[in-house]
RNA sequence: GCGGGUGUGGCGGAACGGUAGACGCAGUGGACUCAAAAUCCACCGUUCGCAAGGACAUGGGGGUUCGAGUCCCUCCACCCGCACCA
């Protein structure tokens, strides 16, 4: 009897408003079962949720009630990452007031979340824009400030004009401002800053201790950002130029030390002091620095851009040759934020030195021999030569390795005092000022006075005025008419509030231990934190590598410092998700159609597309990140409604391996769905064959035997394939047993309806983490009142994992001749023998002898002649 | 330029150094239907062969090994990150 189709866009509702009313998921802080905090990246409330919301949060959800099943005390919480500016712009592009805006995106995401299905504990919700949250950060930035990890100064800035604020250095993705896209101009303005640097080389060494946990990338991207290189700064004395004491020495940054006898020329910044200064007197030097300012935007253009320099004229002395007089240029190819922005040019073994010191006929004077080459005839060509060798032409130097060099120079550059060891770090301080509203408000005030006055912690928070207008370009907290203006908490006279607010990405810094303890009275609860943190495992995107992350990573350190934390890691495990691409479609006039707007003739090679509109042909594109101006988005509210959630969540954990892009398409939705209708049908076989597991195991009969083989196997490698985030292997296996089943539901047999019972049961426990409510629905049907989501993760009986009767492949010489079945206790001499009788293998052979036999038990045998 | 990653059928992808292509999608043939949908059964890397059975196949080339998709060397392609960082 056919049964009925499963309708779960209904019953997915029921189960969800089970669960509610029964608070399945409500966090319990006191458990003697261990820990597990499973977090997802939370979400920006930009109004609706995308897919890639679906795949982030189903990947987490996957694995929290994984862990829930496999007795852990888990915490699975959800909030909203509500601070940004997509709400200014609504604000001015639809006269909504930011806050609205937010709020009611919120209501809506969260909606569509709950309609996922996820095993969230909701009553933990928070949103970074809500007072109760920032008030909390005001307190942790005091605290920074008071530590000296938040400070202020002026500085060369990066300016995005679009979005009318500044950015980090993190968020300038190839010159352009993350998110609007707009190239980054350079400005000197007074910030705010955290003091990131003073924890670059923690964070680097700590790096080790993640390899094992984090991606590679990740931490590969982590080093290069953090940029360690380890040298020396060289002072050099100058000649010439009338120079002020201070500008006559020229100190560079270097880390071929060991190559100071091939110096044959200075560079300096543009932006450097001494170049400023020169340009006073010089016109034409004034020209060159604007020329170089001028090209200086783009960071690729500037790599390609040809090496230019200028003579200024002077001449810097040889700290250990004094009679050698090393002109000095301005060049645009040294940068003023690295080292001390200035050079010694050693061309022989730095390309950039050789291809400037071609260009205005400089000395190449090789100083390092490659090994096995020869001292009289070696010499530089049109390429530096950078690798190992041992020092040449280089005095006292001469014939010590490269590190011996370097060592022996810094030495004696600390013995004479024009000199020391040192180290640079390419990375540089968190700017976290932003002009912007809709932000958590900086709680200081200037006064005339006493300067810089934290706002008293019981003043707290520094809440955000309502009534500001979007009219005017700028910031409004500084439009407003009386916001700012209050009187100095020290002296009580008039002053001003500081009108910045914090980055975003301070508040998605520490949102990860607040809901540990979200309604604590103050940023963290000890005993909360002690039990939870630090998050077991995060899951988010890969763009964050060096943002969010790193960010993360050292708000945790200044927490520890301000003891608000006792740890220095946020999150012991990462994993980074795909993206989710689907095809493109545009008309036959250029415009973007989305995947509604398109319908389909043929498949293969010979499919074609037109417009359902116009019928028109339609050109189907590139696969890309599903987004909006490319309108090849799927909204994830529909398949929900035509499928079900657990559609959605199946479609997006078979396939694709998680850390890889997944191509969104119809036809493996529908596959999904199907797939969801076949468990269904066969749980309903199960229940109509009246299998019983009531009575103790019987005696199995061969069929039932297998069955139970393969579903006991099944189980052992989902729950390790889960454990591992290898998910589509875990769906494939599970499809695997969902055959098995099948197939023996034809079949009659000993101890076989026992065994599909099991079997059954067994399948329903493990579509549990990925297809919830169907596994509910099916629990249900099996008979029981109880909850899936509250049974244990089922045992595995180790006895049926091992096979008796074992079959191995046969091979001669390498290549598979033939199988041979034989008992899982057989020897080697027994499986050698068995294995040269074999006609195959003889026939392979063809006469020759034997000259040895391998025999890997259970696994192969390989007879080589 | 430097660093990281990926490369397996028509497609997504499986494969402790041990039977390459699990599982799914697409496809082909068939059953059930008046018909369609749904469902079920069979086939489904290329190639030679009626078949039995061979040969060739994991981006290219070499190597280690009884045995290589997997390890090593080298080259190629694509993706990502950083990029005149001294």
């Amino acid at each position: 009897m056919a049964s009925e189709r499963y309708n779960a866009p209904v019953r997915e509702k029921h189960w969800q408003q089970v669960w509610e009313e029964r608070e399945t998921f409500r966090t319990q802080d006191k458990s003697k079962k261990p820990k597990r905090y499973q977090l997802e990246m939370f979400p920006y409330p930009s109004g609706r949720i995308h897919m890639g919301h679906v795949r982030n949060y189903t990947l987490g959800d996957v694995m929290a009630r994984y862990m829930r099943a496999k007795g852990f005390n888990v915490l699975h919480p959800m909030g909203w990452d509500a601070f940004g500016l997509p709400a200014e712009n609504a604000a001015m592009e639809r006269k909504v007031h930011p806050r609205k805006w937010t709020y009611e995106n919120i209501d809506t995401m969260r909606a569509q979340l709950k309609a996922m299905g996820l095993s969230i504990d909701w009553e933990r919700e928070f949103a970074t824009c809500n007072p109760d949250y920032y008030v909390h950060q005001q307190r942790l930035f005091l605290d920074f400030l008071k530590k000296k990890l938040a400070y202020r100064k002026t500085a060369k800035v990066n300016w995005d004009p679009v979005e009318n604020t500044v950015l980090a250095n993190e968020q300038v993705i190839d010159g352009r401002g993350w998110r609007s896209g707009a190239v980054v101009e350079q400005r000197d303005l007074t910030q705010w800053f955290f003091r990131i640097t003073a924890y670059a080389e923690e964070l680097l060494q700590a790096l080790d201790g993640l390899q094992a946990t984090w991606p590679d990338f990740v931490c590969t991207q982590q080093r290069n950002w953090i940029g360690k290189s380890t040298g020396a700064n060289m002072q050099f004395a100058l000649e010439g130029g009338k120079l002020s004491k201070k500008l006559a020495t020229l100190e560079v940054f270097t880390t071929r030390h060991d190559t100071i006898f091939g110096a044959s020329f200075m560079a300096i910044s543009p932006e450097h002091p001494l170049a400023a200064h020169l340009a006073q007197k010089s016109k034409e030097l004034a020209a060159f620095v604007e020329e170089c300012r001028k090209i200086g935007t783009s960071e690729e253009a500037l790599a390609k851009a040809e090496k230019k320099g200028f003579d200024t004229g002077i001449v810097a002395i040889h700290p250990f040759k004094p009679d050698v007089k090393l002109p000095v240029y301005v060049a645009n190819f040294i940068v003023m934020g690295y080292g001390t922005g200035a050079i010694f040019g050693c061309p022989g073994h730095d390309q950039r030195d050789l291809d400037f010191a071609r260009k205005y006929s400089r000395p190449v004077i090789p100083v390092v021999l490659p090994p096995g080459a020869d001292p009289a005839t070696f010499s530089i060509g049109a390429e530096a030569y950078v690798g190992d060798g041992t020092l040449i032409n280089s005095e006292f130097l001469d014939g010590l390795a490269i590190e011996a060099a370097k060592d022996r120079i810094a030495s004696l550059l600390e013995e004479r005092g024009i000199g020391e060891r040192k180290v640079n770090y390419r990375m540089r301080d968190w700017l976290l000022s932003r002009q912007r509203y809709w932000g958590c408000p900086i709680p200081v005030i200037h006064c005339e006075k006493d300067g810089i006055v934290p706002v008293p912690v019981e003043d707290l928070p520094v809440k955000l005025p309502e009534d500001v207008t979007f009219d005017k370009p700028g910031n409004p907290l500084d439009h407003h008419p009386t916001w700012k203006h209050v009187k100095c908490p020290k002296c009580g006279e008039p002053a001003v509030r500081e009108t910045d607010t914090m980055d975003t990405f301070v508040d998605s810094s520490w949102y990860q231990f607040r809901f540990t303890a979200p309604h604590a009275a103050k940023p963290t609860d000890s005993k909360a934190l002690k039990y939870w943190a630090p998050v077991d495992q995060y899951i988010g995107g890969k763009e964050h590598a060096v943002l969010h992350l790193l960010y993360a990573r050292f708000f945790t350190r200044g927490m520890k410092a301000t003891k608000h934390v006792d740890f220095d890691e946020p999150f012991m495990s990462m994993f980074t998700l795909g993206i989710v691409v689907h095809e493109t479609y545009r008309s036959e006039n250029g415009d973007w159609l989305t995947p509604a707007e398109v319908r389909f003739e043929g498949d293969g090679p010979t499919r074609k597309a037109f417009s359902t509109s116009t019928g028109r042909p339609v050109e189907i594109g590139a696969i890309e990140k599903m987004s909006k101006s490319r309108r090849n988005v799927v909204d994830p509210d529909d398949i929900v409604a035509n499928y079900g959630a657990d559609t959605a969540r199946l479609f997006i954990v078979s396939d694709s391996p998680p850390d890889r892009d997944i191509i969104w398409t119809d036809a493996g939705v529908a596959g999904a769905g199907r797939q969801i209708q076949r468990i269904s049908r066969l749980i309903d076989d199960v229940v109509e064959r009246k299998c019983s597991k009531d009575v103790k195991a019987p005696a199995f009969g061969p069929d039932a035997q297998t069955l139970r083989r393969i579903a006991h196997k099944t189980l052992n490698n989902v729950g390790q394939n889960i454990e591992a985030l290898r998910y589509n292997v875990a769906v494939a296996q599970i499809y695997e047993l969902t055959n098995a089943l099948s197939s023996a539901l034809s079949k009659s047999g000993e101890g076989l309806d026992w065994a599909i019972r099991e079997a059954a049961e067994l399948l329903v426990q493990m579509i549990g983490p990925m297809l919830p409510h169907l596994g509910e629905e099916c629990w249900a049907r099996l008979g029981y009142n109880t909850m899936l989501a509250d049974q244990p993760w089922p045992e595995a009986d180790p006895g049926l994992l091992v096979d008796d009767v074992i079959t191995i492949a046969v091979q001669v010489n390498g290549k598979r001749r033939d199988e041979l079945t034989v008992a899982r206790t057989a020897t080697s001499d027994e499986i050698e023998a068995a294995a040269l009788e074999l006609e195959p293998v003889v026939r392979a052979l063809a006469g020759r002898p034997v000259k040895k036999v391998i025999v890997v038990p259970q696994r192969i045998v390989n007879v080589v002649g």
